[in-house]
DNA sequence: CGCCATTATGTACGCAAGACACAATGAGCT
DNA sequence: AGCTCATTGTGTCTTGCGTACATAATGGCG
């Protein structure tokens, strides 16, 4: 099979163009039809799937490399991105490309860092899945949303990245607006009820959660309704505050 | 001036041993005499004060790096350790080792990574500071604590790096049991007390302070109480979870 | 032996969260 | 048109936690 030249470059001077050693990887969360979303690329020639991810280059700040990974994979800018973890093993499971870089015919050279050690900070992604315009990388032939739940094993660590994503998702959920990044402007309380029922794993009585919600002051009510259903119209909100930045923490 | 052999080798071989590009950076609280207490390097002739910190070696994980940095300056293991965000800005002031290493007669190559870029990846540690004894690195000549408020301004980003450190500590001081790291085995309520008012900066209500702290269910009562004192004597409590490891979260 | 700063403990109030009930609506059916 | 019924909108009561505040107990000191 020939080389991907772009890949084939990839030990032939790009990689003097990078970050040695370092790498971003995003976990990109959506939320549609009542269910938390992950997005995946499927590497070429492995048919398995990990997080989308990329290399960091030399006169890029780190938070850049991942706002244009989740640029590049998604069509998305000025959305919720936010470092969470620097995951720093000696061994991640590099090694596990080398096989994919034989099948596109690219020799990495012995020891070269790409396949030996890489440091990789992860990043949380909150998005709209509307939208989003998939588009796999050089590596990958499919880019698509996988239920959570339903997801597959990961390449590398990455199952480990997720899991910490997650976790820091279910912690920053109460306190933080998140929910304003995974949906859409307008939206039911039903739907904001369902999003934090499936972050947080548990159910929740629908009369304490609309009054906690506004008495939140994070959303306020429009005088639309959901129009449509086949039952009593729900109201429409929208979120007050700024998307994506932080919000006070009182104490005492 | 002679140059240290062992800052000479940095540049004709000891780098290869390590990650480029990369380093570790504690910032490393103690509390003592109802201060909080930071610990700072100064520099060899640059007379300007830094976080500890290292690099990593080529075998060697991310968390052992930042782990053996806090050995070798406090002679601490096993304390509270936990690695809290990647500083990653393309210019983070690294040029500012330049005069420093001629001062020690030490020649970096044009463009040597360790003068050009480096990331970050920041540690937060909480130690006794009684058991804290103390050993500059080979390019410090002093080390030693500093009252957090008299702090000097530090060397490259480190000021960013404190300053969100302290953000972290106030923001986990509440809900997990920090303070177990600062303080000694034996402590009066309101030592606990002084801990948390300097931390957070504010000043707190010592009977509701206490009934918290009971509740809470991570110290408990002993039954000796605390002599010498020219009041009446208070009583020592003790935590009852385990020291030094931190909450849930533990990755790669 | 009384003074006084400090510690130990208890009580009252307010607010927010949780448990729970009932009215209103809109589509589809007969 | 009128009934059914799942779903949404709104109100009340209780409980518990955090906050404000007051009083008793100690231990050294003059």
């Amino acid at each position: 099979m020939d080389a991907d030249p772009l890949l084939a470059q990839l030990f032939t001077g790009r990689d003097r163009e990078l970050m040695p050693h370092l790498s971003v990887d995003c976990t990109i969360f959506g939320f549609h039809e009542g269910q938390l979303k992950l997005l995946l690329l499927r590497w070429k020639h492995l048919s398995a799937w990990s997080l989308p991810g990329g290399f960091v280059r030399r006169d890029e700040p780190l938070d850049s490399a991942a706002a244009r990974v989740l640029r590049e994979r998604t069509g998305l800018d000025h959305v919720f991105l936010r470092q969470f973890h620097a995951f720093g093993g000696v061994d991640r499971g590099e090694a596990a490309l080398i096989p994919a870089f034989e099948a596109m015919g690219v020799e990495p050279p012995k020891d070269h860092w790409i396949v030996s050690r890489i440091v990789s900070v992860a990043y949380l992604a909150l998005v709209d899945v509307a939208k989003v315009e998939l588009s796999p990388d050089a590596w990958s032939d499919e880019c698509r949303w996988w239920d959570l739940n339903d997801r597959p094993t990961l390449l590398f660590d990455h199952d480990a990245i997720t899991a910490l994503a997650l976790e820091t998702l279910r912690a920053q959920l109460d306190y933080l607006p998140l929910a304003a990044n995974l949906l859409p402007q307008k939206f039911t309380m039903p739907e904001l009820q369902r999003l934090y029922e499936t972050v947080l794993g548990t159910s929740l009585d629908r009369r304490n959660f609309q009054k906690r919600m506004l008495d939140q002051g994070f959303i306020a009510r429009l005088e639309e309704r959901k129009t449509g259903g086949a039952h009593r119209s729900p109201y429409l909100y929208r979120f007050t505050r700024s998307r994506g930045r932080s919000a006070p923490i009182r104490r005492n």
